[in-house]
RNA sequence: GCCCGGGUAGCUCAGUCGGUAGAGCAGCUCACUCGUAAUGAGCAGGUCAGGGGUUCGAAUCCCCUCUCGGGCUCCA
């Protein structure tokens, strides 16, 4: 008996009856038979033992595909809890999916064990004892009753089992699904003996693994409830081959070396005195000005494009934010309060409720809208403490902070002008990955369906509009708007969200907020919130780390270092610092009171982007000699004034140069 | 906040069995005046995060606190 199947390119294939996944891997070649992990058949993921049937289509799953990776991480992920489980016998074991880069697994250790570092060497030897033990993954079913026995001294496996198989009528998450579905569960067990609760597919064998490494151990708490009983969490990477692992590891090692703390610290632009608290950072004089040059910058285009700025104090009294709803919906992430004559203060989380006194200071005319208030606003949100995070995360940020008011009509116009200038933006930051995520209305929010509708087609609208390529992420928006977020990908394609957008249907009703419109009625204005960098303090961050340090010249705190190879041509290197200046630059000028070698040294480690070298030739010539930050050799007897030329356009930013309407 | 791991000079780190603190870089002084990523010598620098305990004796062992890092949760 034959049969006959689809394979993935159309084609169709003729095969003994009784054949697998895997054989028919091997009978289309020696290599794809090599390199499988799973077979795909009709649409679903499922073992390579799989028997085939007449009319299926099947694709192999190869090692070195996004889901072949999954399940190679899935099944090193039950390797890991087979050696947890033989080096500490009554174990009890949770979950273990695969993630980006890896997989986890979750235990609960017995005596309420917790697991070091120097267990990790241990569990790792025993999963690579398994591993060349060539172990088998065998597939079987059993009925929920069967499993809740099969794991009767498994706890938060009943759990899974039971949680699942009580609620079988309606979809499940697929991270709680594991192994459990249609009243039944699957189960995977080793040559070994070892069994755990799982949905598959597996490897067929534990030697198809291998090129992993275990590597951190934290807390986590049992499906992810801060309430229930935190587990031991290990984290592991595994990837499809040797080269692919050292390759990651490589990438981590150079994560690490962009890691905006460490590049603070080393370029003296940052840091976090303890005597102030946490996620509270002082800015060095480098650290300060470039700052000041994103926000200059930054001012100046808002200005452009019909931004009015605005400036509002840190505090205000709780009557504000009674008003706000802050104290109703955000009180745990307020600073505590502050009592001074019988008023109780606040330190503000949000710069809105103070925009929307700007906007009620008197009356409105549809004439003035859209009105755009901005202002680099600092506010102040209680983060817990270990959710710091260097200036990713912190206790005091400033926003680039925008409230635009609009007549209801304006909306769509006004979104899709804001994101467009959003955007622009952020390309003028040398940033031009981008993505955005859409968050429609949550389950615990307020206010009318047909507002957040309006609303949230209105961002639709823009983003379709800007040719930004965007997800809805549906129910994640705030309690009081639907938004766009906007993430990025930076130079080692790390993603990081930046801007947010969000249309409040709240605070204009909470404030009473409206302007006369040209029939003479009262209506009630539109509000925009938007925060641009996010924070400068997050943004900041996000460039150190996208340039390594090496900010563009125009926000290089020193873009210019002028070297005398002697003192006797100190004379012509300050003719060429003076020479500089005149155009704006941002120059130092380090003398020969130290070998050249090592001044220049200093320049690099710096990361200024031309380090200039001035010698005997130069002052005879009216020449410099160019030592420009990424290039391979210095260039030498370069005329003064084709250098200026040469580095005059990048010495401040360059405009937008768009009118967004 | 919770779990794990750290905290020794400004920075990066060493410090044996518990015997009283060390290097490199940075800093300061002097000398060197040099053509593209480290000139040499000297000097100075520490309440070993803080507090308590064990001990004849603690950077080292124990407890508590603070703080930093990695996670979890959280991010209106």
């Amino acid at each position: 008996m034959e049969i006959s199947v689809v394979l993935a390119d159309g084609t169709q294939r003729t095969v003994p009856s009784d054949c697998t996944a895997s054989e028919l891997a091997a009978l289309i070649g020696r290599r794809l038979s090599q390199d499988s992990v799973a077979a795909k058949i009709n649409g679903t993921l499922r073992d390579l033992n799989t028997v085939l049937s007449d009319g299926d289509r099947v694709e192999i799953v190869t090692r070195d595909s996004d889901q072949g990776r999954e399940i190679l991480r899935h099944s090193t992920a039950h390797v890991l809890a087979q050696a947890v489980v033989d080096l500490w016998p009554g174990t009890h074991f949770a979950i273990g999916p695969p993630i980006s880069d890896g997989f986890y697994y979750d235990f609960e250790l017995p005596g309420g064990r917790h697991f070091s570092d120097e267990d990790l060497e241990r569990i790792e030897s025993r999963m690579r004892e398994i591993i060349a033990e060539d172990q088998t993954f065998v597939r079987s079913e059993y009925s929920i009753s069967d499993g809740l026995r099969l794991f009767r001294d498994q706890p938060f496996k009943r759990e899974i089992i039971e949680t699942v198989a009580g609620q079988m009528s309606e979809p499940q998450e697929e991270e709680l699904n594991e192994g459990v579905e249609e009243g039944e569960i699957s189960v995977y067990r080793n040559s070994s003996g070892f069994i755990d609760l799982c949905r598959g597919p597996h490897v067929p064998s534990t030697k198809v693994l291998g090129s992993f490494k275990l590597m951190r151990v934290a807390g986590a708490y049992w499906r992810g409830d801060e309430n229930r009983p935190q587990l031991q969490r290990i984290y592991g990477t595994a990837w499809e081959s040797d080269k692919a692992l050292k390759e990651h590891l490589l990438q981590l090692d150079e994560a690490e070396k962009r890691d905006h703390r460490k590049l603070g610290l080393e370029l003296d632009l940052f840091h976090f005195p303890p005597e102030i608290g946490g996620g509270l950072p002082v800015f060095h004089p480098k650290g300060a000005l470039i700052r000041q040059l994103m926000e200059d910058f930054s001012k100046t285009e808002h200005r452009k494009a019909g931004y009015q700025q605005v400036w509002t104090p840190h505090l205000a009294k709780s009557t504000l934010f009674e008003i706000s709803g802050h104290l109703g919906w955000y009180k745990a992430g307020m600073y505590p309060p502050m009592e001074m004559e019988g008023a109780t203060y606040y330190l503000k989380p949000m710069n809105c409720p103070m925009h929307i006194l700007i906007y009620k200071s008197r009356g409105r005319s549809y004439k003035e809208l859209p009105l755009r208030l901005f202002e680099f606003g600092t506010v102040y949100r209680f983060e817990r403490s270990g959710v710091l995070h260097g200036l990713a995360r912190v206790r005091g940020l400033t926003q680039d902070d925008s409230h635009i008011f609009c007549a209801p009509d304006q909306l769509p116009h006004e979104l899709t002008r804001l994101l467009k200038f959003v955007i622009a933006m952020l390309m003028a930051f040398g940033l031009s990955d981008f993505e955005a995520e859409l968050s429609t209305r949550p389950e615990k929010s307020v206010g009318e369906d047909y507002e957040w509708e309006e609303a949230t087609a209105a961002l639709d609208h823009a983003l379709k509009e800007s040719g930004i390529n965007y997800t809805v992420a549906h129910g994640e928006g705030a309690f009081y708007a639907p938004k766009i977020d906007v993430h990025l990908k930076d130079a080692i394609g790390r993603r990081w969200q930046v801007s947010t957008l969000q249309v409040d249907l709240q605070e204009p009703q909470r404030f009473g907020m409206e302007f006369v419109d040209s029939d003479n009625t009262r209506k009630r204005p539109y509000m925009i919130h938007r925060a641009l960098f996010g924070s400068v303090e997050r943004f900041f961050a996000i460039l150190l780390e996208h340039y390594a340090g090496g900010l563009p010249v125009w926000l290089s705190p020193i873009q210019v270092s002028v070297l005398p190879v002697r003192d006797d041509h100190d004379d012509y290197a300050c003719q060429v610092v003076n020479e500089l200046e005149k155009l704006g630059a941002r120059v130092e000028m380090l003398s020969a009171d130290e070998p050249l070698g090592s001044r220049i040294r200093k320049a690099k480690l710096d990361k200024v982007p031309f380090v200039v070298v001035v010698g005997d030739s130069d002052v005879s010539e009216g020449t410099v000699g160019v030592n420009a930050r990424g290039s391979q050799s210095p260039e030498r007897g370069v005329q003064l004034s084709e250098f200026i030329a040469r580095i005059s356009p990048d010495l401040a930013g360059k405009p937008l140069g768009e009118s967004f309407d």
